[in-house]
DNA sequence: CGAATGAGATTGTTCTGACATTAAGACTTT
DNA sequence: AAAGTCTTAATGTCAGAACAATCTCATTCG
């Protein structure tokens, strides 16, 4: 029942119809509403309650689907998965994992500049020519020791930031007391080894080897809210994740 | 035009109308046809080239874009994806994936033996003591280039398995024919400097980067059916994923 | 009691149709 | 030459409709 589930639907707002009821669903899952391996209703049903067209109610299905939410069956309905992916990499930053597992991080501000977004940046986020955006380079430490050393790119629509700020607390925080509710990031992982900079400010030894993040965080108005590179120490650092067959 | 891309439709086919379009154009672009920054012709267009309607022909764009091929862009058009496609984060095997990417991966078996499998081995895979495990290196090439180096110690019950077999197909392909369903993987990724060995191997040059990758593979009886470490040149491989925000 | 069959439930696929929104380019005005 | 406006092109969203395929369960038959 989509009334269960406390979907409500609006249709003077400009997110979608689709992607409103994804959103709702989700909401459903993750605050246990509806629970692991319950089965929802047939989608005409559930189309009907919210007087939406079939394929709109089967365009949402079809994205809580691919997002590893819901698994559907031809003849068997639609049901909650009961393995949620988990990914210890979740949408969050460095400064809440570590201050999460009881550590606690440190962080240096090395740079920071208001400035106009090179033609890369400006493709990445999405923005028109001319924006400027906040620049920053971090220095993360942990129990004094240097860990990661981290480069962002933020729009600069959201909310004044200013280098006592980031040395205060996460970026993250800070973009989400600027009314930034992010919704999902682009990430890729790899390698180098580090460069003379890279090693003097991470306290090791030019050539050793950093994994390298690179992500692009957004939020639930589908704004690219900030880009960033980060590269981890080696030796203090790796990705760990669980992966579910789809 | 439709036609110059060598797209047909069969619509006696099991398969669907939607993907035989997506494979067409993937094999369009795989083989060059279509080249990276070229455009294709509108939705509209295309759908009236193959008697198909726009539903039909949107949702086989909409796969293409999701795979990375397409980009496409309201009131300006589509186009095919200049970047190099990347890694999706699933549960499949390289080999699997390079092939389904238009690569042709080649497997050159490094070494390989069927032994005791030591505590490590056992703990990993969750076998008695005594067990013995299928042990191999392998080394990974795409167009002749070294990519990857893997390590891989598989359970012993599953089927039997030489060196011929895995010189020919890749791990998992091998392992399904077994009878094996993939589950679910944990996986972890970091990065190390290459070693002698690994940079002869691989064709780089001692103490360049590599993106390291630990997994254990799970059935859908939850055994632990193999364990592998695999170690891929920095400059060609990255793992690349998207993540939702819970 | 087990196998076979059929009905019902549900998702999957395809189609026709229409309106909205965005982007680019052409044209006009300042 | 630059700015503003308008038109065109193309994708994005939504709706209604119908048929196909798959799965489960109840019923019937041997």
């Amino acid at each position: 029942m989509a009334n269960n589930l406390g979907l409500s639907i609006d249709r003077s707002s400009p997110v979608p119809l689709y992607h409103q009821v994804v959103q709702g669903i989700e909401a459903a899952i993750y605050s246990g509403v509806l629970e692991p391996g319950s089965r929802l209703d047939n989608e005409i049903d559930l189309a009907a309650q919210l007087n939406l067209s079939r394929p709109t109610m089967r365009k949402a299905m079809d994205e809580l689907v691919r997002s590893g939410l819901l698994v559907r069956k031809r003849g068997v309905g639609t049901q909650v998965v009961s393995s949620q992916v988990r990914r210890p990499l979740e949408l969050s930053s460095l400064y809440d994992d570590l201050t999460n597992n009881g550590k606690k991080p440190t962080t240096e501000v090395l740079s920071f500049s208001h400035v106009e977004a090179d033609d890369a940046t400006l493709a990445t986020l999405q923005l028109p020519a001319g924006s400027k955006v906040y620049h920053f380079t971090r220095l993360r430490k942990v129990g004094g020791k240097p860990l990661a050393l981290m480069e962002n790119w933020v729009r600069d629509d959201i909310s004044a930031m200013d280098e006592a700020m980031l040395s205060a607390e996460g970026l993250y925080s800070i973009l989400r007391r600027g009314g930034v509710n992010f919704r999902l990031a682009t990430q890729r992982i790899g390698a180098m080894t580090a460069n003379d900079y890279q090693a003097s400010m991470l306290d090791t030894s030019a050539g050793s080897a950093l994994v390298t993040m690179e992500r692009t965080a957004v939020d639930d108005t589908g704004r690219r809210v900030e880009t960033g590179h980060h590269v981890y120490r080696a030796d203090s650092y790796s990705f760990e994740m669980t992966l579910v067959q789809r």
